[in-house]
DNA sequence: TTTAGCACTCGGGGGGCGCGAGTGCTAAAA
DNA sequence: TTTTAGCACTCGCGCCCCCCGAGTGCTAAA
């Protein structure tokens, strides 16, 4: 973007007074912030051609300017002063970190609680299984003759279900189920196996209930980010936004973030470390048009990536929210990969785009 | 309570109709809506007796007149008709149920789901494990050597929780801990048996630590319900209610039920298919002293109860959230026990307390 | 005991008004 | 040519005021 560089500075002065204030920004207030005086008429001037190009907006004829959507884009893009976190807020988030996050399963509910505090803002965290979490073992485990917890272990995660069986099945008979069931997961030919099944075994038997179950769920675990590794919270930080203080629009964007299916979907971010920033109608969907969506991506393991985020205002602290945000996913990724960082880390607000 | 029969009538009609229009309801209207005809001179008499007797309370004086605490409480004691689901609503909340609850396990964020959507309220379920879940079997789940699944199986369900291990523990040595902590499990002495791992075991081993977790674990199970037993659904519809049109009020009731051990003490109900019903200050919590909750237990084992519930506003139609939210809890233990449902159902509406 | 009538109370909505922030334009200064 | 000062103009917002009307309590008659 070849915009000179008094354009720049009076554009980034604009977006900024306007995320602290939530209010339009007249010309006064920016000739204000300038080191060199320069007259509110210049301002004017310039702020009238930013408006042409796009950058600026006008609520109406007697009020000052808001940015648009292509203002935050370049801010973010090109204007940005990178945020850094003082000692002491680091602090605090690794003491946080370190009490909440004892154990590996409850990362992605913690992770959204320390994020929507850090950031006061309502936060999203989604476990994202890029590719299929490579089941690599199934365990039977027996609650009653009609009842089995399926245990799928992933690469350093395990997840269970619960079903009942139409039919009764012995604890042998699940061992030597399990066993097969195991030979062909590592075979990777399970669904055959499955298959087979069903021509020895008895329809409504069992075994072959539990067989086609076990081959759903591990297709499951294989495909997309389901809802269950979705969390929000924090939901309620949405109305301290001026932006939310009509109830028609929170209640949206709440209900838009309750099905949770929609805003795993949201996330297509494959490289971590790196801050993805999402202003309004990039996000696709209609409901987060005047929302943003910020988030990061930290990796578990080699196949399994965290992605925690915020959705506030558009007019939000981009810099701050960016600095924080990379600094927890660093932090979830030490814990998660036990303090040995296997993975390069960034520095935070190194990238983000 | 000792009301004289017209008193009752219209203090039933003052909080239906506010209910309805959530307006100050004045002496006219009141009139209107009587068969035979009366004045409303003597509807105020009435109202201003209510008033004294401390059942409707005045906004200010030339408005009409708002229900207080007491009279929503008389009204469902004694005033309220019960409400009966009409068949193709019935029929409705069956199919959907059907559709949604396949897995034992979803069972939680499901159920809440569909009583948010089915009353058009903020719905909030909880599992219950009343005395403790009594943890039947422990099943080590080897990842990789330094990384352990440790599931425990209880009644009718199974859990699980991912350990990374101080030092590596082989798979075989694994399943002799497994074995040796099953058999403590069994005899009730697992505590005792981890306090001798500690004298033989190298202090700092896998082993140890492992046993001590799944000491830690076991105990955790058998106490409280813990926030990943809570769910919220639904927190969207609060801001439908006028009253939380104000984002103040609203905001802090979201951030209350954000906190879900919070919510999950809230509940402390121990008879099935009874709805409870709290308003306002008896719910205790001053965040929810304009907020009635609703809720209602559905036995899923022995040991085990779903608790689901609606919150929303004291002026909430108490008695179609009463006849939905029981026959939603009747539907979920009858799939939860699988259909040949072990335990004596009540008729909907039945009782409530 | 009920009812009709009446004076009184106030909250809320609508209209009018003035303030002030902000703009665009023009003309002079740099 | 660019910047700046000055000025007329716009218009949203807050303020005040006032009136309307729903609702009340009281009183006196039925």
């Amino acid at each position: 973007m070849d915009l000179p560089e008094r354009k720049r500075q009076i554009l980034k002065a604009i977006v900024e007074n306007y995320i602290n204030t939530a209010e339009p920004v007249g010309s006064k207030m920016i000739a204000g912030a300038f080191s060199q005086p320069i007259s509110s008429a210049t301002i004017r001037n310039e702020m009238s051609e930013l408006e042409e190009m796009g950058f600026l907006e006008k609520p109406h004829v007697s009020a000052g300017r808001v940015p648009s959507y292509a203002a935050y884009r370049l801010y973010v893009d090109e204007l940005m002063d990178s945020y850094r976190m003082a000692a002491g807020e680091i602090e605090r988030l690794q003491a946080e970190m370190r009490s909440r996050l004892r154990e590996l399963d409850s990362i992605m509910i913690n992770a959204s609680r320390i994020v929507s505090h850090f950031t006061d803002h309502t936060s999203v965290s989604i476990i994202d299984r890029a590719g299929g979490s490579s089941v690599k073992k199934v365990q039977l485990v027996s609650i009653d003759d009609m009842t089995y917890a399926v245990v799928l272990v992933t690469e350093n995660n395990a997840r269970n279900k619960v079903l009942r069986l139409p039919a009764p099945l012995s604890e042998t008979e699940a061992a030597v189920l399990g066993r097969a069931i195991n030979a062909a997961l590592a075979e990777n030919r399970l669904p055959a196996f499955a298959a087979g099944l069903r021509s020895i075994a008895a329809p409504g038997s069992g075994a072959l209930f539990l067989a086609d179950k076990v081959v759903e769920l591990v297709r499951e675990a294989q495909s997309e980010t389901h809802a269950s590794e979705v969390y929000v919270d924090g939901a309620g930080r949405l109305l301290s936004n001026r932006e939310y203080q009509d109830p028609e629009k929170a209640r949206d964007l709440l209900d838009y973030l309750s099905d949770l299916r929609k805003v795993g979907g949201l996330v297509r971010c494959r490289t971590p470390y790196v801050v993805n920033i999402r202003i309004g109608p990039e996000n696709g969907e209609p409901r987060l048009w005047d929302a943003s969506f910020v988030f990061t991506a930290y990796d578990i393991d080699e196949q399994t990536r965290g992605i925690v985020g915020v959705i506030g205002p558009t007019r939000m602290d981009y810099s701050r929210t960016i600095a924080r945000l990379s600094a927890i996913a660093r932090q979830l990724s030490r814990l998660a990969s036990g303090e040995n960082a296997k993975y390069k880390l960034k520095e935070p607000g190194d990238r983000h785009e």
